[in-house]
DNA sequence: GCGACAG
DNA sequence: ATCTTGTCGC
């Protein structure tokens, strides 16, 4: 597997410095326990970051999992930094269909408790599914999924993580 | 017991 | 995550 981190200036949404990390699958893909299998990498390619680094945009959950506990979580926890998740699918959270523009949201809510926000960063196209991870509130983590994603559905961060991963190991994009 | 479920 | 088919818009 490979994993990377992407360091996106706020201001420019310039990629300023990328980090990745290869290295083995020690634990199985497991819903709700995808943390135990993509942290450890996760951990290593953010710790060979030269740059300092402000807050984490992960790429799943954060707190609207079914142990309120997912990946962002993890990766807020473990590097003490604050972190929140930008899901592109649905997982165990209910939500009712947001507006169709930019900026319109919906509750994400599991058992009566809101666990975060299923956020439309395009008009017209599928939401992605906020929520926060560490040291953060659920407003600042979607104003900044809305910041980071001005032209595409996937906020920066993530998107170009994602694009880093990929040609590293090859995979169509 | 069945279904459904981040990446 | 991966794969496949089809449609839409710049």
């Amino acid at each position: 597997m490979c994993a990377a981190a992407v360091v996106i200036e706020l201001e420019t949404l310039e990629v300023r410095e990328t980090s990745l990390c290869f290295g083995e699958a020690a634990f199985p893909y497991v819903p709700g326990l995808l943390a135990f299998r993509e942290v450890p990498i996760l951990t290593e390619a953010l710790a060979r970051l030269a740059s300092d680094v402000e807050v984490l945009v992960c790429d799943g959950y954060g707190i609207a999992h079914p142990r309120r506990f997912g990946l962002a979580c993890h990766v807020g926890v473990v590097t003490g930094l604050p972190s929140f998740g930008v899901a592109k699918t649905p997982f165990t959270a209910g939500f009712v269909e947001p507006e169709a523009g930019r900026g319109s949201w919906s509750p994400l809510s599991e058992e009566g408790e809101v666990l975060g926000r299923a956020l439309r960063t395009q008009n017209e196209v599928k939401p992605v599914f906020v929520s926060v991870g560490h040291r953060i509130g659920l407003d600042q983590a979607c104003e900044l999924t809305l910041a980071l994603s001005p032209r595409y559905r996937i906020p920066e961060a993530v998107r170009q993580a994602d694009i880093a991963s990929r040609r590293a190991l090859r995979l169509p994009r």
